[in-house]
DNA sequence: TAATTTTGTTTTGCTAATCTAACTTTATAG
DNA sequence: CTATAAAGTTAGATTAGCAAAACAAAATTA
């Protein structure tokens, strides 16, 4: 078994590595607050176990092992998002805080009983898919809403950001998962986006804009 | 906040001075299997924190913070373990071992939520009383089925033993909470228990007799 | 290409939780 | 009331996870 710091630094280096490409030490210590010799020690333990490719002042990559072992991290963090959220009736900016510490559970049967109440689904409440038992994850190819021309019309599909700031403010905006807009004006200078939506219309930051993903 | 480990101290401590009055370090040491030094060791910092009363070759004591510290985890712990049963169907016998590790997530919302969702239960599956959230617990005096006389009739209120192997015993036997059983026969030797209920009889050895709370 | 800055590693040291071996205190038996 | 046994503590190590300081490599700038 690894232990809840090993399962959070293979889940930083999967969404990471998925963001960015290429992982560094010190990208790695700074997503997780940790310093960087903290880092690089955890790192050689990781590769003693098989988890991790390292090479000093190479860039960190999962073994095939590792990313395994993280996206099952994955899938119970999010299995837990969607479970809080439908079963206990927390909203989408409550879940995430919470499932941070029931992913590190250690119990299958939980986790396969709280797939089975929420008759497998395929994606948490924020969008995000959820890796199946054998740690396959499709990971659809989707735009960000600040990447969209005025007059195209798209639906939100996920968001980037979690945190319960962020989703507040799509909350007092009334936007959620499934809202389809239409992009009426993009500005030129600070790409600020202007969207109709169910018969209003408002304005979203080039910084909010960046974290809606849309279809 | 309190380390998992710090917490399932303070269980055991709370539980082995329930059952035992008198808590020494080789009880708790062999309770949580756990060697003595250790225990010592850990004596001493939740003496310092002033959870624990401590002093060299005395028993050990909760302070009235450390029974509330106490208190809150067994909350935590049954409030779980009706959830587990009640809202996702799992078994009597399954429900421990996830509540131990669930015990130890910090979340009041996570918690409160539970309670609400199931009405504020009084006991959890296995009969034992649920702290309040102010840390208060009514203890029922209920006799053990191993101390009833012949031709008692009494009902099964609570187990005091939750390993899996136990409860499956009972369940072969189709013993649950609320059974209403009638004994007809103590062995003079060995304390056999027989007991009628639903139209069934039953033996029940001493050491099973002596796990079951009747009223 | 040489100097400087940035990035990453090594060394050293801390706290938490655990153990074994040696020692001390308390309890028990003769 | 000693002598022995049982229970508990102290001392010394180990492993996990972290950080500060010193050092080394790589990247950038001039
Ligand atoms: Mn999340
Ligand atoms: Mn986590
Ligand atoms: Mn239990
Ligand atoms: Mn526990």
């Amino acid at each position: 078994m690894n232990t809840v710091t090993e399962e959070n630094y293979l889940k930083a280096l999967h969404h990471l590595a998925d963001e960015l490409g290429e992982v560094n030490v010190g990208v790695l210590s700074k997503h997780l607050n940790i310093k960087m010799p903290t880092v690089t020690s955890m790192m050689k333990k990781l590769a003693d176990k098989e988890l991790v490719h390292y090479e000093s002042y190479k860039p960190l990559k999962l073994t095939e092992k590792g990313v395994l072992k993280a996206r099952m991290v994955i899938r119970k963090h999010r299995l837990t998002e969607m479970f809080l959220e439908k079963v206990m009736g927390f909203s989408w900016e409550e879940v995430h805080e919470i499932a941070e510490q029931i992913e590190h559970i250690n119990s299958p049967l939980f986790f396969d009983k709280m797939d089975e109440l929420l008759e497998y689904p395929k994606a948490d409440p924020h969008g995000s898919p959820i890796p199946n038992r054998a740690g396959e994850l499709v990971m659809e190819k989707l735009r960000k809403l600040s990447d969209c021309l005025v007059n195209e019309t798209v639906e939100i599909c996920a968001v980037t950001n979690t945190t319960s700031g962020f989703l507040q403010h799509l909350n007092l905006r009334a936007i959620t998962l499934g809202t389809v807009v239409t992009i009426t004006n993009v500005d030129d200078y600070d790409k600020t986006v202007t969207v109709t939506y169910n018969e209003k219309t408002t304005t979203i930051s080039a910084m909010v804009g960046g974290q809606l993903l849309v279809r």
